[in-house]
RNA sequence: GGGUGAUUAGCUCAGCUGGUCAGAGCACCGCCCUUACAAGGCGGGGGUCAUAAGUUCGAAUCUUAUAUCACCCA
């Protein structure tokens, strides 16, 4: 093996074999589908948009995936990790307008079967990214069941579920006030509205009355919507404004009466207390006008341009050309009472960034009651479990307020609505128009016309735990992986995503789609701030693979940007912050890293510190096993004879190994990644490498040891690294493939990789608590030798030798058996037990209650001695008047449990005993 | 305005159903290139667990209030 741990010579050679060999299929071939008892184990994959790329919540939310995928794998369970992309309408339709706008041509001059083969085209050739990226990370998907929301099978579902859907009455069509994207030209959903508070103005109008008795002021944010008005509002037990109520106001700039009404919902507190009431252009008047019977005019085009409803001086305007107009006009005829600046909550659209106009369309809509109740359901009854819990109220929250869901989109890209209609405006919904002919009776003397919306993206999303399994065909996939167990993803898209699957799953599968929910939380960069473009903070998980050069990573953040700006402000960051590039880290160490910080519901703060920390990780695995390897490779490891003489360091790490296997499968069970990796990183680091490799040493270099004596060591050696890289392998699947493979002969074990080779099971008949307690008193000894080494400078290296007093019988008998490690370890000369009354002056350890003494003769100064002793008494003095304080307590004995009790007490016990000792020691010193 | 979560060492975070004077990594200080590893070894310093009250024999942990921050919804 190479000297230093280099990832990028392993991982990707190691990928391409698992996946030639078909690795990460659960192999529906064979016939032994169902039965065999043999548990299943499913996730799907948060389908990425296929104009993707993987950014660091991928690479997070993979991880986790990926390690939940493997570990079920290597435990025997027949497991599937379902990849696939999602077309991602708006997204998708978006970049391939891009390139076509930069041709100098629009969708609009392809048309629409010619701009949709261009986006297919685009998806052959630049639509895999994303899928390239996943394989670098490791990611165990089963490629060949690979699906795309819009393949033939998907689109399949998709139609099955609308005519379904509308054949129960759950879909309809409706005119309905929607946000508008006068950028898209598109209806969207609430959930893809973004609304954020920005600068802007507070406009007070004076609306005169008709008969001439004064007028009313009222205030808007969007002056140019006075255009449509049809009413002003005031509250009901409003005093000021009682007798205006029902009279009717000569609305400004256009020639209509409008009246004055009451209605509850207006606030008398805000602004004047009267409110302007636009029905065609305002989501709150909108319901207004409906409770009042108001007359609804629209007066926007779909670009968010000045209709024909309007007076003829401000038709074409474009809103904000409009708003200026009006507000100039307002002023000329002394119309304007002031204008305030204010903050105000701005809806954008999520894709075009557009401002989201509320506008009066014809939609599609799912009626979303029928299907919601089901859903809340399957969560109260424990169906479905969020991890953490606490989810389970936002969900709970949304779905008691869900309102129905507008499908239909406005673009090209994307599931085509199967409705067809007639010249009489009838409307027919079946699969295909000849379906709809034969059921209806419809010969070619009609002429049928295919609705030309688009489903909302997340229709066909909502179906994918179970479209992506062949339904609506009763296939082998369907019977054995839905439902599927767990669904990993980020709060955001609980909404979007998690509740519509889970309404669709129950209502065309009968079944929840998932038995449970993970929750993760966002990746952030170092100082908490999200990672975005436009703050130049993004980091690429693939640089962090790979590493890059400075000058490239700032040409990367700095390219492209919205605000050209910010450039040099970002570049000035990131010189700093990444003096010399990002160095190449490896999946290995980025997965870890992405692991150890998976706590339930947090958000990450990703620090370069950890990472680094973690590539360092998988270097001491590396040269760990190095050094087992070149201890075993070539010698007898007990697998050919079986006589073996196990020391207290094979007992004891063989049993902190069960030990950390118990906490590791627990941790993963829980989906505490963070444990499980702890778990794996501390007795790898601090057991394994620290102190039992450190004691083999001693058994292999040393002559005397016996043929049975360092096969036992061996053996423990090889077992105990191969058991811990299956353990490790479902978080740091490379190097633990690439060392396994050199290890797994060595240990007796044949197999072409480790990835299908069983999860370490922890036996508890392999731990001797004996040796644990033995192994820790050892411990104690060596730290005891080492601080007394490095509080008085001795060298490192400067044999010394040590006595022991006041030892029992078992320490005696402790001694002996490890006596030889303790030499090593601690780098001693000898090891004297001591008559009491002759001790010379030392420096003072204890084990216990067994004093190891170090002469100080020439190395150690007394009055230092001293001082140090004094300390230490004054703390142990604390503690015992602590702990008697507690003991004297009544009512601490009395009602604390016998257990906890007579530990306090034991804890005493020692205390004085080491207090005690400590005083005899000092005394010692002070009577010399 | 409603909801959720957070507040523990200089930084990033653990601390499970209350019970070993409060733990890790990074950073810091000292010694060491000891034949697996300087991407390392050994040792060390550092926190009145946001604040206040309460429950309890006992609170970082449970309850309530306050403060600050973050996110979601309106």
């Amino acid at each position: 093996m190479e000297k230093t741990y280099n990832p990028h010579a392993i991982e990707q050679r190691w990928y391409e074999t698992w996946e030639e060999n078909g690795y990460f299929s659960p192999d529906m071939d064979t016939e032994q589908t169902s039965d065999s008892g043999q548990d299943s184990y499913c996730i799907m994959i948060p389908p990425p948009n296929v104009t993707g790329s993987l950014h660091m919540g991928h690479a997070f939310q993979d991880t986790i995936m990926d390690a939940l995928t493997r570990y079920h794998r290597m435990k025997g369970d027949k497991t599937l990790w379902q990849p696939g992309t999602d077309h991602a309408g708006i997204a998708t339709q978006m970049v391939v307008e891009r390139i076509i706008n930069a041709e100098g041509k629009t969708r609009h001059d392809l048309g629409r079967e010619a701009f949709i083969e261009k986006i297919w085209d685009w998806k052959a050739h630049s639509g895999n990214t994303i899928t390239r990226q996943l394989r670098r990370m490791g990611a165990s998907l089963d490629w060949k069941r690979e699906r795309f929301t819009m393949d033939e099978g998907l689109s399949e579902a998709v139609k099955e579920v609308f005519v379904r859907l509308y054949e129960e009455g759950l879909i309809y069509r409706g005119k309905r006030l929607v946000n508008w994207d006068p950028v898209l030209h598109t209806a969207v959903s609430d959930l893809e509205v973004i609304s954020e508070e920005e600068n802007g103005h507070f406009w007070h109008m004076r609306y005169p009355l008709s008969d001439g008795s004064g007028y009313i002021i009222v205030a808007t944010t969007r002056p140019e919507t006075m255009l449509g008005d049809t009413a002003v509002a005031v509250h009901p037990d409003d005093e000021r404004y009682q007798d205006m109520i029902g009279k009717t106001i000569k609305l400004p700039l256009t020639d209509r009466e409008i009246p004055v009404i009451a209605d509850d919902y207006v606030d008398p507190e805000f602004g004047t207390g009267c409110v302007k009431i636009t029905p065609a252009h305002d989501f709150n008047d909108y319901d207004m006008g409906k409770r009042h019977n108001l007359p609804i005019i629209n007066i926007l085009t779909v670009d968010a341009a000045i209709n024909d409803n309007a007076p003829e001086k401000y038709r074409g305007m474009d809103r904000y050309e409009a708003r200026k107009a009006i507000v100039k006009d307002l002023d000329e005829a002394g119309l304007l009472e002031k204008i305030d600046e204010h903050r105000l909550m701005v809806p954008r659209g999520d894709r075009s960034g557009a401002v989201i106009e509320p506008y009066l369309t014809d939609q599609w809509y799912v009626k979303i009651a029928p299907l919601a109740e089901p859903a809340i359901k399957a969560v109260e009854d424990g169906d479905i479990r969020f991890v953490p819990d606490n989810w389970k109220n936002t969900y709970f929250e949304w779905m008691n307020n869900i309102e129905d869901w507008c499908i239909s989109r406005q673009i090209w890209w994307g599931h085509r609505i199967p409705a067809w209609y007639d010249d009489n405006g009838n409307v027919y919904v079946g699969k295909d128009e000849q379906a709809i002919r034969q059921q209806h009776n419809l010969d070619d003397s009609i002429s049928l016309k295919q609705d030309e919306d688009v489903l909302d993206t997340w229709f066909s999303s909502a179906l994918w735990p179970f479209s992506t399994l062949g339904w609506p065909d009763k296939t082998p996939e369907l019977d054995t992986f839905y439902p599927t167990n767990v669904l990993v993803t980020g709060f955001d898209i609980i909404f979007f995503w998690v509740a519509r699957m889970i309404m669709m799953g129950l209502k065309f599968t009968g079944e929840v789609p998932f038995k449970e929910v993970y929750v993760h939380g966002l990746v952030r960069d170092s100082h908490g701030h999200k990672m975005s473009k436009s703050k130049g903070n993004v980091l690429d998980p693939i640089d962090l693979i790979d590493g890059i050069e400075l000058e490239t990573l700032v040409e990367k953040r700095t390219s492209g940007m919205m605000q050209p700006q910010m450039a040099k402000k970002i570049e000035k960051q990131t010189r700093k912050e990444f003096k010399d590039g990002i160095p190449a880290f490896g999946t290995d160490a980025l997965r870890f890293t992405f692991a150890i910080q998976a706590t339930t519901g947090r958000d990450i703060k990703f620090d370069m510190g950890r990472i680094e920390g973690y590539r360092n990780f998988c270097n001491k695995l590396w040269n760990a096993s190095r050094y087992v390897l070149m201890n075993t490779e070539g010698h007898d490891c007990g697998m050919d004879n079986d006589e073996m003489e196990f020391s207290l360091a094979d007992k004891w790490i063989i049993s902190r190994l069960q030990q950390t296997e118990q906490q590791v499968i627990d941790s993963l069970n829980t989906y505490r990644l963070d444990r499980a990796a702890q778990a794996i990183y501390e007795f790898t680091w601090n057991e394994y490498c620290d102190w039992y490799l450190e004691l083999s040493k001693s058994v292999l270099n040393n002559d005397s040891a016996s043929e049975a004596q360092q096969r036992g060591t061996r053996n423990t050696l090889i077992r105990a690294l191969e058991s811990l890289l299956r353990l490790a392998h479902p978080i740091m699947p490379f190097i633990t493939e690439e060392i396994w493979q050199r290890v797994a002969p060595l240990a007796g074990i044949q197999g072409d990789t480790i990835m299908l080779q069983p999860f370490p099971e922890p036996q508890s008949a392999q731990v001797d608590q004996d040796a644990v307690d033995e192994m820790n008193w050892l411990q104690q000894f060596v730290l005891g030798v080492r601080q007394i080494r490095s509080g008085y400078d001795i060298k490192p290296g400067k044999p010394l030798n040590v006595l022991l007093a006041n030892g029992s019988d078992s320490d005696k008998a402790r001694l002996q058996r490890n006596e030889t490690m303790l030499i090593k370890l601690a780098r001693l000369e000898s090891i004297t037990w001591l008559d009491d009354d002759n001790a010379p002056e030392s420096a003072t350890a204890l084990v216990g209650e067994m004093q190891i003494l170090i002469p100080m003769a020439g190395l150690i100064d007394i009055d230092a001695e001293r001082e140090r002793l004094n300390k230490e008494i004054e703390s142990n003095q604390g503690f015992i008047s602590k702990l008697e304080a507690k003991l004297s307590n009544e009512n601490f004995v009395s009602r604390a449990p016998e257990q906890v009790v007579a530990h306090e007490r034991q804890k005493l016990t020692e205390t004085q005993n080491k207090l005690k000792s400590l005083t005899e020691q000092l005394e010692k010193l002070s009577s010399l």
